[in-house]
DNA sequence: GTCAGATGTTACTCATAGTCCGTTGACTTA
DNA sequence: TAAGTCAACGGACTATGAGTAACATCTGAC
């Protein structure tokens, strides 16, 4: 599996361990809600500063958001 | 300090270690020569998709990468 | 059944990510 | 003297991400 769909598996974990919906998080990170969607499915090439704005979001950070076996080689 | 300019560094870091230049890094990532150096400098919104390409050619792993001081909030 | 809230998908424009050509300056070694 | 390597920068280009609208599809509650 790519970083761009570890990456998005790893946002629905947290958001969802927060009670969030797509739409409530992607107004905090102030993003559309369709474009959250296709982050969280691994359909978008996201670029940093909205990886950025997406963990802060998370109230997380960046070390503990990568900090998972989501992001082990082989998974 | 941003994520940008965070992340920039921190493959600055892990390059030196490695005695690769940014021609030879950028040529093992598979990227352009000239892009690496923006990188480098926090000048480039790097996506997803080079963003792993780059940590790969750095022989570490996501997690690895990510946990360093340098992304702490306020560095 | 229907309704509402949450999520997915397609398609589109426009800004920018990323490439390819070159140059320049700092530094090193001969 | 060069002559080499490396980092940074610029201009012109192409590929693609950002951001949105419209519509479809789920799900649970009632």
């Amino acid at each position: 599996m790519d970083l761009q769909k570890q990456f998005g598996l790893r946002i629905k974990e947290l958001r969802l361990k927060t009670g969030l919906s797509q739409e409530a998080l992607a107004f905090k990170a102030g993003i559309d809600r369709t474009y959250m969607t296709g982050v969280e499915n691994g359909k978008r090439n996201v670029s940093v500063k909205n990886i950025e704005r997406i963990i802060k979001a998370l109230e997380t950070s960046i070390p503990d958001f990568f900090n998972s076996k989501l992001f082990d080689k082989h998974e």
